[in-house]
DNA sequence: CGTGACTGTCACATAACTGTCATGCGGCAG
DNA sequence: CTGCCGCATGACAGTTATGTGACAGTCACG
């Protein structure tokens, strides 16, 4: 469901500063430290997308790249490469690599997921925007539709947008505070029990039939789209 | 229980939006304005991670991080420096002044903070990390749930942190005040028996199917998670 | 301008959790 | 052997967090 990225870096901290940040854009990440796990590790499971450094150990960002395009599960597997300024050759630019896409270090992180969505999208719409699931809810964000069990599902905007955020990290405990900033708006001044009255509207909107409630209240913590149990 | 952050920084503005941004994080975070009130109020308590201004006024980072090095308590302690541009010479890409990493200013707050989670992971990999096992015990963090071999169970808040905190030294053996401190706060005055009572409550909500009972009372002591002997 | 839809707040009801105590048990020192 | 002392536990009443219906203000749109 979530979109699978593979990170092929050497640098640890790099590694570890694009993890994080994907991971909270509500990707998938999997990491390798060199050109050789990486190939190793996308045969395992085909990544969605794959960000590539252009210099890496053992095997070289561009060789994995040609690699890549020669199996058949990962000829069309969008590849964005990572690349130091000065190493942004014609070559690059070109894209005759075999990238799809790159960027030039530094970046700034919000306009790298802002490409990989783009690619993302050419590839597989459906991971990118669209459509969000979680057990029986549907909800669409093209047409801007919630469904629970093939039944539609009325939601004002701004259940809408809670239930959108709750669907993109399912299981995921968040504060008030942390809904009220993803919600409202990072500068916004309402009542922090304000929360509590839209998720008490979107469960009772998410009702329909005799559906278990699908939010878990977490007491002293926050809410979460969640089994109960 | 959360992690406890040192802010050394002069300049009001950015020590306030760190202090902003790093509790929303999730960290405890105390303010020096200064190298030498740095230098004092890390006695008093050592932090799980240091963040220090290159340049300060009386004592300036370079400074501050050497003496903390010389420091028994504080000689382990990851120290994340912040300097601005122009000042990233050699010596600081170098991390030969001691500190274990650093961000150029201005810089944005999630690679910040992803550059402090990537610290703590290696040394305090327990403060960070979205979940904790032990022997068929499962805490995570991140959904806020409990499960012990497989199944679910349910806590109390108190209880949750008080087996979170158990969970980060397991095997050890911990006083009753001890465990005020963590798991009630600082400055909390309660009965010291109601200790007692908390670790009851939560041994019985452990007590799913016929499993042992997890925590070992030891008498006149304290309590600890481990295996019966 | 009227609607009707949607919001944010409040007050009150309810449920969940807390801290304390009294009681009873059992090990350990003497 | 026996009397403390420390611990376990069930009961309980106080506190706090959450659920909810009502309501008035806003806003978009016909």
């Amino acid at each position: 469901m979530k979109p699978y990225v593979m990170v092929v870096e050497d640098e640890e901290a790099l590694a570890t500063l694009l993890d994080y940040n994907l991971e909270k854009e509500g990707f998938r990440v999997e990491r390798a430290a060199d050109g050789e796990e990486g190939l190793l590790k996308v045969e395992e499971e085909t990544p969605d997308l794959i960000l590539l450094d252009w210099m890496l150990p053992k095997v070289s960002g561009v060789e994995v790249c040609r690699q890549l395009r020669t199996r058949p599960e990962t000829r069309r597997t969008p590849i964005l490469m990572l690349t130091a300024r000065g190493e942004e050759t014609d070559k690059v630019r070109g894209l005759d690599t075999g990238a799809d896409d790159y960027v030039v270090k530094p970046f700034a992180m919000s306009e790298l997921t802002a490409r990989i969505r783009a690619l993302l999208r050419r590839t597989r719409p459906e991971l990118v925007d669209e459509r969000l699931e979680y057990a029986d809810i549907v909800l669409d964000r093209g047409s801007r539709r919630v469904t629970r069990s093939g039944r539609n599902v009325h939601l004002g905007p701004t259940e809408f947008r809670l239930l959108d955020f709750f669907m993109q990290r399912p299981g995921r405990v968040f504060s008030r505070e942390r809904l009220m900033d993803a919600v409202w708006g990072p500068n916004t001044y309402v009542e922090l029990r304000t929360v509590d009255v839209h998720v008490g509207r979107l469960r009772k909107a998410l009702k329909v039939g005799g559906a278990e409630d699908p939010i878990r209240t977490v007491r002293s913590a926050g809410y979460s789209l969640d089994q109960q149990a």
